[in-house]
DNA sequence: AGGCGCTTGTGAAGGCGTGCACAAATCGCG
DNA sequence: CGCGATTTGTGCACGCCTTCACAAGCGCCT
């Protein structure tokens, strides 16, 4: 693996680094310090330490640091990070400097919501197309936006520009929908349809599964339930030695 | 960490291990093997072999194979796998056969979707109870429950035995919410709200944020895209050695 | 009854991520 | 100008997870 050190790169200002692709865990949590930053921002803060914004994001103090010096050396040593130009450099990272363009498809109950969903907005996200199938939905103005036919997919995807779409319908047509999200030039997608999408290689794919969820925290339920309920088959007396920290995993 | 081996205990069909304290990232890929498993059903199976429901899970057969495995010898070899047996198994090991009661909190764009979406009930989650703040919301009919207001949430989360709450309250309000419910004796939390929760060892909270998800894909476009701008200034000429799988972690 | 092909279950290795602990660096104060 | 307090950046070790590769086991066919 050839690892260029530090080396500036023409196509930004100097001392970025041209793309010190990160751990995948690492870009994961990027979203969640940017949050906590914006936050401290709006508070008045102009530096931060490892410490408190570690604590500002649910995280170990060590995790971020580790986690920022991934995208370089910012920050000093004694003071702490500069709040407003970590903000710039995490959205740098994160190409949020480009107000990208979304579109959804699908306009169903959770489309529907999506569609609307303000976090989207205020994060630098544009959704600037809706999609259905369902000719009875097509026309429905939702948030300011017409509901457009699936079929004109391809072209507006094209005029707009869109490399993020959103996939909010039934499991049945997710893949459908995906092969002409892939068509029309999409090369990112969310998928809130229960399923595996099969994709290019290419292509990038992020599913959430609300269901999923909920079942992973009815199985924490059930083993809590069956550790209580146990009268005293197991053999440890005492419930527990160090209190166990019960942040379920991402 | 006393571990008995294959003990089975009282509470359950014989040969059913006690609790297989399963790793963690088993858990979150068991409810996409029970997804694939009841699409499976409905197509008739009776049996499926490790690659089979790899492919229909999207993950490596090694993997399912070990997943699997964690909860006890199902599946025969030369064969594959019982689709009704391990269908019930997980079923059982993740606690969805007690119908679980769940309420939600936060009637607003995103919550009314969620208090609407179907994905629930077909998983074996009844949504009993919807609460808000704004009294102009409460007493709305939303999916044929009425909304009724945060203040009863104690009152009624013992009435129907809560133990899953989901927040989908604005920021601000997730907090509060959250020790509302804790208060009330819910001891899972699913959370929409941006921002970090903080709640006893005992409760496990998961987040859902729809920005982040964004926010990552963001991130790949932006990486991709300076990867094909780059004319030819990293030093690699050819583009890649193997063809790197390009699903986007967990 | 015996052998053959197929599939599971698992030992071992490698990689990734986490967290500790500390050296290096910076600021402020006397 | 020097010193101490503070905080970053990171080397290192440990544990979890993934993946390969293969032995063990099962059913079917002859």
């Amino acid at each position: 693996m050839s690892q260029q050190r530090h080396g500036s790169t023409p196509g930004e200002a100097d001392g970025v680094p041209a793309f010190p692709d990160l751990p995948e865990a690492t870009i994961a949590r990027l979203p969640e310090y940017l949050r906590a930053l914006h936050h401290l921002a709006e508070t008045g803060a102009e530096t931060v330490s490892s410490e408190g914004l570690a604590a500002a994001a649910g995280v170990n103090s060590a995790k971020l640091r580790k986690d920022l010096s991934h995208l370089g050396s910012y920050g000093t040593r004694g003071v702490g990070y500069d709040v407003a130009l970590l903000v710039h450099q995490i959205e740098y990272i994160l190409g949020l400097d480009k107000n990208r363009a979304v579109c959804l498809v699908g306009v169903g109950n959770l489309g529907h919501a999506l569609a609307g969903y303000a976090g989207f907005a205020s994060r630098g996200f544009r959704v600037v197309a809706l999609f259905d199938a369902d000719a009875r939905k097509v026309g429905e103005e939702i948030n300011g936006l017409i509901v457009q036919h699936i079929d004109d997919l391809q072209r507006i995807a094209a005029e707009e520009s869109i490399a993020i779409g959103v996939i909010a319908t039934p499991p049945g047509t997710a893949q459908p929908v995906a092969d002409a999200l892939v068509a029309a030039g999409v090369t990112s997608i969310l998928n809130f349809a229960p399923g595996v999408l099969s994709v290019p290689a290419n292509v990038d794919v992020r599913k959430v599964d609300l269901a999923i969820e909920l079942q992973i925290l009815s199985f924490h339920e059930h083993r809590k339930a069956s550790l209580t309920a146990l009268p005293g088959g197991g053999g440890r007396s005492a419930p527990a030695a160090g209190g166990e920290q019960e942040a379920v995993g991402s």
